[in-house]
DNA sequence: GATTGCATGTCCGAATACGGCGAACGGGCG
DNA sequence: CGCCCGTTCGCCGTATTCGGACATGCAATC
């Protein structure tokens, strides 16, 4: 049984989903991947994760908080996994490049297919996938639109000489 | 999670599966789509459905019942389940076509398919799929091969003039 | 420099193969 | 003629396979 919360931030309405007491997903609701609600869902603002995470993303937006802490429970391929798990220790306000990820994950060469990984992101912002941009340094896409990575980055201060 | 209990039949051994308090497959050991038994499973023999099924199947085998009456919970698409459900509805002692089967589950002209469904049947026995024979009187097949299926016909007394 | 080709893991749609069928044909055979 | 049988072909849901497309980047060509 799955709950699921809509949270309001200055990038527009997110969807939170939480399973056995951790989050399992958080999109933005026109995100790319974003999964259908469904029915068998229940809406509970109040559920100990969804509460938590959206407490931690205002603080995130307000400038108050660079880290989350929250248990996690995102489902995927192993070779995701590592790759999601790499994504999660690249730091507050900086980048590092698909072939560098695809590298600290294990599978140097792979870029691609941690491009592709990436683009599976369960957790958006929380794993924060957005601060994975193209060797050039480039941003090349983000599953919640170039506009909003673009926003992450500038309110991490991450946007020194890099252009879009 | 689920448990399971080899049950001995004077046609070879049985593999009964049961999970959330209903059965969900019965198979020959050596049958055709017999699952491996995997090691997540818990050989149970004392397990409610399974001591059921056990003492049901003894019945049968022995004279003493023409019908089931267990829980039952097997997987499959709604086509299958439609098949399934028209396949338990065939009383002790009789048999039906394939294209009779696919009319009676709603989908006339399906014969094919039908067979392919009554083929996949997981509940061997308890759902009588040995009940169903060609259009000529023909056996044609069975998971459990074409001997147990002419053994089962004839201890129900469904042999009169047709012939294998 | 601009272009092309390749490596890499996963998902998704399309195409294909495969059954526990059945009816229509076409030959053999009395 | 009829009957029986093997062959062929259409039927229909599933399982499996296959081919691209991706949130890339490096090397080898022109």
């Amino acid at each position: 049984m799955k709950a699921f919360a809509r949270i309001r931030t200055p990038l527009g309405t997110m969807i939170a989903i939480a399973a056995g007491g951790a989050l399992t997903g958080l999109h933005f609701e026109d995100g790319r991947h974003a999964p259908a609600p469904s029915p068998e869902w229940r809406e509970d603002p109040r559920h100990a994760p969804l509460r938590e995470c959206a407490e931690q993303l205002a603080d995130y937006f307000a400038g108050r908080r660079q880290c989350f802490d929250l248990p996690l429970a995102p489902d995927g391929t192993d070779f995701q996994r590592r790759v999601w798990g790499e994504i999660a220790r690249v730091p507050f306000g900086e980048t590092i490049s698909y072939a560098e990820l695809a590298a600290r994950a294990g599978s140097p060469g792979s870029a691609r297919a941690a491009g592709a990984a990436t683009g599976r992101n369960p957790l958006a912002i929380v794993v924060p996938c957005h601060r994975i941009v193209a060797s050039g340094g480039s941003l090349t896409g983000y599953a919640g639109g170039l506009a909003r990575k673009q926003s992450l980055l500038s309110l991490e201060g991450a946007l020194e000489g890099a252009a879009a």
